[in-house]
DNA sequence: CGCCAGGGCCATA
DNA sequence: TATGGCCATGGC
């Protein structure tokens, strides 16, 4: 069946990437709230800026300290990572919600997975990339994270332009419809896929010759021809 | 100097 | 629903 071949061809990417890198420990942060500031903060832009927004942001990192600093204040801390004024904006607004609805896991277990989406999606800032990576890592549900690397790995393994500008769910459904909705599973496959294009994707171009990934790609294949 | 990074909002058609 | 302009800093 075709679905029996597309779990198995993901599930093979994974263990030759988790042989490879091993374990990511991707998104490790102090608290709920701190994943959450870092998820918006990190759109567009690299990691390491997100860092050092986050080091001047360190004693203010709860709901109600954010709220008391004011917009200046908060727009001076974030601006490392980028569109400062939106960003400061998007905080305010995480931090108020956060303030009324709560900040952990523990304050939204009366929802379901796809309510929560919803109600994180319907917040100003928030995208389906930042909702699902705050739902994944700090809300420990387990929906897959759609970014522009897991495109360019798909579209490369799979040489399908298409997944560069499939729509996202599209794109998350390839691969939950077929794995087990495992939470640390599919954290750990999309640190495993950012890890391989920081390494060594690191070209746009899906087609780029003599890939590195060339390998894994046999590899996969090889998986898909069994049946 | 130009390109782009762990996107999302909004106006327009 | 699908593009396009816009946001902004920092690394290379």
């Amino acid at each position: 069946m075709r679905m029996q071949k597309r779990k198995a061809q993901l599930e093979t990417i994974y263990n030759l990437l988790f042989a490879a890198f091993g374990p990511q420990h991707w998104w490790e942060a102090d608290s709920a709230f701190e994943m959450e500031v870092g998820a918006i903060l990190t759109q567009n832009t690299t990691w390491a800026a997100v860092e050092k927004s986050i080091a001047n942001l360190k004693g203010n990192l709860s709901p109600d300290s954010l709220l008391a600093l004011p917009q200046e204040k908060l727009e001076e801390a974030i601006r490392p990572s980028g569109y400062f004024h939106q960003k400061a904006k998007y905080l305010k607004a995480l931090a108020a919600f956060c303030k009324e609805n709560g900040t952990n896991k523990a304050d939204y277990e009366a929802y379901s997975t796809e309510e929560l989406r919803r109600l994180w999606l319907a917040q100003k800032g928030v995208g389906k990339e930042t909702a699902d990576s705050i739902l994944l890592y700090a809300m420990d549900r387990p929906v897959f994270i759609v970014d522009a690397y897991t495109r360019r790995v798909m579209s490369r393994m799979f040489g399908e332009e298409a997944y560069l500008s499939m729509d996202y769910d599209a794109v998350a459904n390839v691969f939950t419809e077929v794995l087990p909705k495992d939470t640390a599973y599919y954290g750990e496959y999309h640190g495993l896929l950012v890890r391989l294009c920081k390494d060594i994707c690191l070209k746009k171009n899906p087609n780029c010759e003599n890939c590195p990934l060339t390998d894994l790609c046999k590899a996969v294949d090889k998986t898909a021809k069994k049946d």
